[in-house]
DNA sequence: ATACCGACCTGTCAGC
DNA sequence: TGCTGACAGGTCGGTA
């Protein structure tokens, strides 16, 4: 479902609902799949801290939490008291906050009770969603694509020869851009897919570093990409499937040339191109 | 290093 | 109506 767009539209809504408020208790569903740290670590780590913040690093959601402040000093609490729970969404992950009386959705994982008397409820049909906990500076490690100059930004793949796209996904590098956003990206931009990164020319990375965070900017604008069931944490649906170029738009003509869009699989992804505007 | 593939899961939709 | 296969926003590990 959610790309580094979905993820930070996600992610704001949550900061403004739920930033502040208190996790009283929390439940953990029997399936062990979406769980990176034990449940008995994770539902530890949560019960009781207030959450600070809410923000992303890349595709994952960072909760900052912090033990609530009481009128003793302790000298190790605040060091103790600290901890990020990060959520990362997979394919179908959705955060939602609702009232204890909605009803609890089949491939509910977690529920957090809130002091506010609302829930903050995990939801993954697909289960490829993952949560963990860490004592503090989380790192997936890669470059945020709205924050890295051009220079770092071609640093990144010169001379690489994987195809230009694959070198996109990779989180190691780039974190954030998806499938939708790089071939968005690669389109605006006039890449092939499949051309090798060690091909592509200085000037068209200074192009394809443009149309990266052009994309991320106007779908983040419009909420991200709603393909099938990506709903942000009001529930609301995005906008930017609207303006695809591409994605998902195979044997359609082009917005700019009208030939018929091409899809190929690389890398096991389906990748959408214009045959006549990329080379 | 790199690239391809299956695995991990469930749901949906098109076609027969 | 129901079966089958392809496909889906992501990542990981194995193998050549």
């Amino acid at each position: 479902m959610p790309e580094l767009p979905e993820v930070e539209t996600i992610v704001r809504g949550l900061e403004r609902r739920v930033a502040g408020d208190t996790i009283e208790s929390v439940w953990i569903g029997s399936r062990k799949q979406p769980l990176k740290s034990p449940a008995a670590t994770i539902a530890a780590t949560l019960e009781g801290k207030r959450v600070a913040r809410v923000h992303r690093a890349g595709k994952h959601i960072v909760f900052d939490l912090q033990a609530p402040t009481t009128n003793s000093r302790k000298p190790a609490a605040s060091k103790n008291g600290s901890a990020q729970w990060i959520v990362h969404l997979g394919m179908t992950g959705r955060m939602v906050v609702c009232e204890p009386a909605a009803e609890i959705e089949k491939h509910t994982h977690l529920i957090a009770k809130l002091a506010s008397g609302r829930e903050l409820r995990f939801v993954d049909p697909r289960m490829f969603g993952k949560l963990s906990i860490h004592r503090e500076g989380f790192d997936p490690g890669g470059v945020e694509p709205l924050e890295v100059s051009e220079e770092n930004f071609v640093q990144l793949f010169r001379g690489r020869k994987t195809p230009i796209k694959s070198a996109l996904l990779n989180q190691k590098l780039l974190r954030g851009v998806g499938n939708i956003y790089a071939d968005e990206s690669l389109f605006r931009a006039g890449i092939r897919p499949r051309r090798r990164a060690a091909a592509v020319t200085r000037q068209e990375f200074s192009k394809l570093h443009r149309s990266v965070r052009e994309v991320l900017r106007e779908a983040i604008a419009l909420g991200g990409s709603s393909v099938s069931d990506y709903v942000d944490a009001d529930g609301e649906e995005g906008f930017f499937q609207l303006e695809h170029r591409v994605y998902g738009r195979e044997g359609e003509p082009c917005r700019v040339c009208g030939t018929a869009i091409r899809r190929v699989v690389l890398a096991g992804r389906s990748s959408h191109y214009c045959p006549q505007c990329q080379k």
